[in-house]
DNA sequence: CCTTGCCTGATTGTATACAATAATACAAGA
DNA sequence: TCTTGTATTATTGTATACAATCAGGCAAGG
């Protein structure tokens, strides 16, 4: 995994809530858990060694994620997402990664450049030798590092959010089509348009490297991960 | 206030840690507490005569919510929002109102256009009769109904916590200045290329609907009430 | 047979007790 | 004087106990 967040990784690995947390978001997003099914806070805990608390705590920050849904005194029940859900994301960050690419194109820092240059040099190499594990590894660092350049606290939020909620998807159809290649001859030609400082260009690019990267998903096998819960 | 997500309104009022939830976001926004600031568990819960139990829990949220950030074992910290947050976050509604605004235009039922249309020509009534508090009413529900009738789980969510966020400073110069009237005009546009199926213009007026209001949110004073912080 | 009221069990909401961790102060040694 | 180690204290992390609320069953009355 990439040096995404840190701060958010420890938290997640020392401490029960976000164990408990990310666990539970994983088990929602992969289907463990049917659509409205009730989450009782001492099951959850007893499976995971753990008492309410940590449970609860997890639960209040799945809500607010819109993962499950909490009805005061009464229980959590999952929401979870819909192929649909899926698309709307896409088309949602397709607009705001392009949104995102043309503040970059303005603020972005020179280290920041350099480093997304290297980036993309390194992912053309990986992809000659057909090193899966690592295109996609940079991949997830070539968009956070777009993120940090656009120089925006709340679009950054926005967009690490999203990028969070799909990557169980994405990094499943990266590394077993041929999209890593073509999507980075992408991200190439935002690095261009950003080094040019063409922000129209830029945001255009970013909005199709989007469109792209859904299509190719929905080509490969989106549909054998969902349509089991949609008919739910 | 309107009757947005009642489920959650129930939660926020019945239920401590949605109150205390409540009131740090509130306290957050308004600048009560200087940015980088320590929210000590005990001294919270003291202050709003609650154990740590509800604290907590609200901190978890807010830290979601980006409105803190908690380092484990250490603390949690404020993170504020200054000027240029709240602009970029205009920004992005904006965007985001134009893509709700174009996919209500395929997907709104009859009953939401009746409502949208009735809200429309009422409000047009109350402009005209100068009554600000019932504008800054139907103005939030003219956009929750664009939301839900969008029909995106996954926006609905997104703009209706975006809405919520910039809540207070909106409300604050709806009320101030002539903005009412010309916001309406506005909102007729975008329901006029709602029902005539234009999804493109409904996206092009949405879009300009939101950089209006945030252009005379700038010209009205969010300067002043921001400034402080800022300098912080 | 249906309805209404209460009672009981289950579940969440909140408070508090205890454990783990980190910050600080201070003293001992170089 | 500066550094380093340690002890103390404050604060968060977790578990558990208790209170409030809700759902469902069951019996009494119509």
């Amino acid at each position: 995994m990439s040096n995404y967040d840190v701060k958010q990784e420890v938290t997640d690995k020392y401490s029960l809530r976000g164990r408990v947390f990310n666990r539970l978001r994983e088990d929602i997003l992969s289907g463990k858990y049917a659509e409205h099914e009730e989450l009782k806070e001492v099951a959850i805990g007893e499976e995971m060694g753990v008492s309410r608390t940590p449970v609860r705590e997890a639960f209040r920050q799945l809500e607010l994620e819109g993962l499950i849904q909490i009805i005061p005194n009464k229980g959590a029940y999952v929401t979870g997402i819909t192929e649909k859900d899926v698309k709307d994301i896409y088309m949602i960050r397709s607009l705001l990664e392009g949104l995102c690419a043309r503040w970059a194109t303005e603020h972005i820092t020179k280290e920041q450049l350099e480093e997304m240059e290297e980036n993309v040099y390194l992912a053309e190499f990986h992809a000659g030798k057909g090193h899966l594990e690592q295109l996609a590894e940079l991949d997830n660092r070539f968009h956070d590092i777009l993120y940090e350049a656009c120089d925006s606290k709340m679009l950054e939020h926005q967009l690490k959010d999203f990028h969070q909620y799909v990557l169980r998807v994405r990094k499943k159809t990266l590394s077993s089509t041929n999209r890593g290649p073509k999507s980075n001859a992408e991200h190439r030609g935002i690095l261009e348009a950003i080094k040019s400082g063409d922000g129209d260009l830029a945001e255009k690019l970013a909005n199709q490297h989007m469109i792209n990267a859904y299509n190719n998903m929905v080509r490969n096998g989106l549909h054998e991960i969902y349509e089991q819960r949609e008919k739910i």
